[in-house]
DNA sequence: TTGGAATGTCAACAAGACTGACGTAAAATA
DNA sequence: TATTTTACGTCAGTCTTGTTGACATTCCAA
């Protein structure tokens, strides 16, 4: 594509590059867990929990449904971790006017809270990412990170940048 | 906030800039590793057995210490990993010539060859991933991600080229 | 009115991480 | 030489987060 395939070297697809850049994919991924692990361990939450929160938080209202879709676990293993953060008062229930079948999810003030201490930590360390590797690199992460999504998450992913 | 300071745009540093990095994150990885999940599967395997085996093929030999610094798990949790994969003989253990104390590790050929194929998985994706986006764009991926490991971490990925 | 969708919940299970404690062999050091 | 430290293994117990399967409730829509 932005390449000419008449003897430029394509060096950036040999077995050795692809290799760092699954390695880069673990180790950074470590990383990029860290911080909100950290804070979680205090509260005595989880991954499961923070996802959950990062995903109410931004999509306001969504119903159970989708916010399944989005996080590709069972309803069981989604509903252990609403249990607990309804009981603790982290996030709110209200049943469907139109579908009252359907609840709606919303964070609470003191969800509104924890969820930011939690994506200020790990923006603080994306943020110091960011503005080492420079605009230019931070467009290329993103398309590589893109194209590395299954289909699906894919347009789940997009559909989140425009609602 | 983050705004121009000399005029230029600093608009890849904004909030919403870093949140969709944070969600790209999410569902990437979520991709990097359904391909090898689902070999894993057959086998009865999981993603530790998985990353064991990544890393015995990439630095053959080394020992126990070495690999609990890589994989950052403790000896307990790698220790099961190792004894299934000893006992199904997809690695060897060799005592140490000059100190006796430490195993070194390999892979055997039936190992190597389930590596493989896990490997030849991820990679293919990732690959995907790198000509869809090109070279300039996984030079940036590679960058940001590098920023974004924990300092330890970043000297072991290093490493891991040298070596 | 009936089928199916949206949701919740109970039970059981497994992987994979953790801590803590203990044991052994071998190397390093006092 | 005696002691301590290192490398490794292992037993036991716990936790989180995922899974399947089964069943109940509510309620929309055909």
């Amino acid at each position: 594509m932005q390449n000419d395939r008449t003897g430029e070297s394509l060096l950036f697809l040999t077995d050795e590059q692809l290799r760092q850049g699954i390695e880069a994919m673990f180790f950074a991924y470590r990383g990029f867990t860290a911080d909100p692990d950290r804070i979680l361990e205090k509260y005595n939450y989880g991954r499961a929990h923070h996802r959950a929160m990062h995903f109410i938080n931004r999509v306001p209202g969504t119903n159970v449904n989708n916010l399944l879709k989005i996080l590709g676990v069972t309803k069981q293993s989604l509903n252990r971790v609403l249990r607990t953060l309804i009981q603790d008062e982290l996030v709110n229930l209200k049943i469907g006017t139109k579908d009252r079948r359907e609840r709606h999810l919303y964070l609470t003030d003191k969800g509104k809270s924890l969820e930011k201490q939690l994506s200020t930590a790990q923006s603080h360390r994306m943020r110091e990412a960011y503005r080492q590797a420079g605009p230019d690199a931070v467009a290329g992460f993103k398309q590589v990170l893109e194209a590395m999504m299954d289909p699906k998450s894919q347009v789940t992913y997009k559909k989140l940048r425009v609602s």
